[in-house]
DNA sequence: CGGTATCCTTCTTGATACTG
DNA sequence: CAGTATCAAGAAGGATACCG
């Protein structure tokens, strides 16, 4: 998408895909979660997807991504408190959303 | 896109694609605005987006559309109360996409 | 003035297979 | 386990032209 000026296209960009809004809302069930985990939980989407999206998320510094040098390789991801700063403003789009799905219904009874 | 039961996602595909923020923040700039009026404020877009865009936030009721029966031709769009209700919700995604703007380019100085 | 119709490009997402 | 590589599909958006 394009670069852009306004904060509100900014945010969006950042978390406006098909699957960022998933993920951070699994990250934010647990304190911490490791990469095939939160595949099985986010049903229906590919490694690379989630790789994608797990390293756009870390660049942003809203995710953080922990490598442990074990065997069998073990991963651990976890919101920052960047990314727990979504959260209010999340809330508010989700009561927006609740309304306006319920607007949006209702006369189809 | 996936018709979600998520209200943040139901939300977000109600406004979130490439034209319908800067659509709906144009349209609140004024109490109303003629076809267009509008289009040249959004540089860029195309009468096909613009009229689409248009059709489906007038669908969810966010925007209000009236034509009259003039010659030549005159349409007029106005936010409704619905639309003006996601005000304060996109306040709280500005601010935290202007900080995080802040963050993603203070490191490049 | 306020749109439609048609065609085309590009960006995003998915499927499948394979690896350190 | 946690990915990468490669290829293919689909949806979103754009260009241009035309109409009542």
């Amino acid at each position: 998408m394009y670069d852009s000026d306004c904060p509100v296209l900014y945010a969006l960009n950042i978390i406006g895909q098909k699957w960022k809004l998933p993920i951070l809302w699994h990250l934010m069930l647990k304190d911490v979660t490791r990469y095939n985990e939160l595949k099985r939980s986010l049903n229906g989407i590919t490694n690379i997807m989630l790789t994608k999206c797990l390293r756009e998320l870390e660049e942003h510094s809203l995710v953080k991504r922990v490598e442990y040098d074990t065997k069998p390789p073990k991963v651990e991801y976890s919101l920052t408190e960047r990314g727990k700063a979504l959260l209010p403003t999340l809330n508010g789009l989700y009561k927006w959303g609740e309304e306006q799905y319920k607007l949006d219904h209702e006369e189809i009874d």
